[in-house]
DNA sequence: CGCGATTAAGTTGTGCACAACTGAATAGTG
DNA sequence: CACTATTCAGTTGTGCACAACTTAATCGCG
């Protein structure tokens, strides 16, 4: 077999570099993709995740969203800024807790979802794949994320 | 077999969430783990994949490393201004076509290769994968961005 | 040769990601 | 109850991605 080990640094490198590449031009080809279909719904990649964790939930605090999303308040605070003037949530604190910030759906937020309902179809279409495959390279995806959140910093710094 | 035209749009916004959360959380995971190892070189993920590719090419126009990362001057510009200041590179435009400017890589920026050596090992290693399961990944992702950049925009507007 | 079309790099403006920080509210401990 | 620690949202600053535009140089056709 194959192992990591086997690999000369330089080769390495090379590798390195496709991987890594890799992974960022089909994120942003999938941006580009997304951006041109969104269009119509005046959202971008980003708001539109929002919006699919809003209408799930209809309404939740900035931390539930953040949860989901995995992005922290410096990100989603003025993303909602511009989904609240764009006229698709309400912001307003909990009287529960004053800390927190709760978001909802309005009503033409809520309308939104049916103008999206098309959206997510033409993506897969475009990906050439079925839903076989997209569900197995969500799942490498989603198996790769977590190992990678979990690595710990420090061994990075050294070689581990 | 369960073909794209068999889930309903209901469910497809639920997929769809999936898939492309996907992609941007590993992504995502991905510049965090090269944030911290790339963090003793000083170089952004970015900064770093434009060195890789001088690593290979000792010298290149902006447009041949835009070419390379499916990067436009927007970005580079500013980019190779810092990797300037910090000393890895000089710009200087072309004796031959005073419209392009060449990018070469200075003492520091070659000197530099060395400390980055170690560097995609440890990525490598933090994501669990050996180089089969490494490249296979690379290549369906590949031949996704591939597909992706090929859609015709009019495509995604209409229900394609 | 002359002049419009194209090309290269850079600039400007918008939006996202994230680190580091602030300020206000709440939780927890003695 | 008082006081510290934590939590939540927001702000600031840096850097990347990309669209739209500007400027300067080159190309190419008549």
């Amino acid at each position: 077999m194959e192992t990591l080990d086997s690999v000369p640094d330089e080769d390495f490198l090379r590798l390195d570099h496709q991987i890594c590449f890799s992974l960022h031009a089909a994120t942003r080809a999938f941006n580009g993709v997304y951006r041109e279909a969104l269009k119509e719904l005046g959202l971008t990649y980003p708001q539109y995740l929002v919006m699919l964790v809003l209408w799930e939930h209809r309404e939740l605090p900035v931390k539930g969203i953040g949860e989901r999303l995995r992005l922290d308040s410096g990100t989603l605070s003025p993303l909602l800024k511009r989904l609240e003037a764009a006229g698709y949530v309400e912001r307003r604190r909990s009287p529960q807790d004053e800390r927190s910030v709760t978001v909802r759906l309005t009503g033409d937020g809520t309308a939104l979802r049916e103008k999206a309902l098309g959206v997510p179809r033409r993506i897969a279409a475009a990906t050439g794949l079925d839903v076989g495959e997209i569900r197995e390279l969500r799942e490498r995806l989603d198996a790769l994320a977590v190992r990678l959140d979990a690595v710990d910093p420090d061994a990075l710094g050294a070689c581990g």
